[in-house]
DNA sequence: TTGCTTGTTGTACGATCGTATAATAAGCTG
DNA sequence: CAGCTTATTATACGATCGTACAACAAGCAA
């Protein structure tokens, strides 16, 4: 037992609890309260262990918004891995999961907008936006597709959901007293039956 | 004339130009750029001046947020007044207007999500986000009552119109290769379309 | 003109920012 | 055990942050 706070830990473990740090800092405090003190201080360690991990903190930054994009990814798939074989109930799925825990969350959202402001101002981060939402829609084009959606039409209808989702779940985060989650799915399904005709 | 740079100007005046800088810097720069002294460097006057007409920099944020408001509620009232008397056309036009200048802006978008990110962390931001939104879906249920839509339904078409707005808004801008403003057009267009039936 | 109000400047203060760096401690290899 | 690597801490440095404050200047009243 040592007597100081020195505890070695492994790179990558070292690196993880500063990314989920760096998410829960954002998520408090938005992207203005989240320093290298602060988010060294919710973690527990030293502040130099950012720039020795990280090389910087605006690369911790960027590391932490594509790993909750990564968490979205993999929490949309699960529900869709989850809803059977139906095409349509796939999709639905799909859709549903981004108004449920742990999407419509306020502190992902809060993580979310942090990452919108940094888009403007910062090329890496914009380039790591253009991946993370290019993902989306060549899933949400695959549901539709395979609800018999032809191919000329896909691109456009992914576009119309993921805009429609992504207003609904800003808006159910920013403003829970004017929209619930269920609301928010009914909204989104009816629109996605009108689309899929 | 004066040998230094000391101009004198209505208060009015001097606040509403260290509104326009401090929207400029925003737009260029992000939240984490506006600060207090560039700003001041922006309208050309010296940093004590924020203190002096707005008691502190949150309160310049503050103001700035429900100006560029204002500006994006009467362009839509704008949109809508040119457009005839053909209830469709009002509500098209006032979709429409939400995808060309000065709405579909990259400088506006960054003021957005910087306000955005301000909602999580500042509860008088968090009202006048409530505030806005509250009043762009008055609108919009008042346009959709014109189109024949019962009254039971407008509620739920408004909020379902506006977050497909915002949805498309934010991709344009922050995607402009993924997304143009006619397709976006389109999109909303046909999907108020089914609302409507 | 003289005096008063106030918009404006310039600067200074303490706090906090990101990052660099030397010292230290843990774990591994020999 | 000795020796090496490196994860970690603690601190320091310069820059920038928001704000306070005293001095100054412009316009107006008398």
């Amino acid at each position: 037992m040592s007597k100081s706070g020195f505890t070695r830990a492994e790179p990558d473990a070292r690196r993880q609890s500063l990314i989920e740090a760096t998410a829960s800092v954002l998520a408090r405090d938005g992207a203005g309260g989240a320093s290298v003190r602060a988010i060294a201080l919710e973690a527990g360690v030293s502040p130099g262990l950012v720039t020795h991990h990280f090389g910087g903190v605006d690369a911790l930054i960027a590391a932490t918004y594509a790993q909750i994009g990564e968490q979205v990814s993999a929490a949309l798939d699960a529900a869709v891995a989850g809803a059977g074989n139906d095409p349509r109930a796939r999709l639905m799925a799909y859709v549903a999961a981004s108004f449920l825990s742990p999407i419509a969350d306020r502190a992902l959202l809060a993580t979310w907008t942090a990452f919108w402001g940094l888009v403007i101002a910062r090329v890496e981060i914009a380039a790591l936006h253009d991946t993370q939402y290019a993902r989306y829609r060549d899933a949400l084009e695959a549901l539709l597709g395979a609800c018999g959606l032809a191919p000329a039409a896909r691109r456009r209808a992914a576009i119309a959901i993921t805009a429609l989702v992504d207003g609904l779940w800003l808006e159910l985060c920013l403003s829970p007293a004017v929209l619930d989650a269920t609301e928010a799915r009914a909204i989104a399904e009816a629109q996605i039956e009108a689309l899929l005709g």
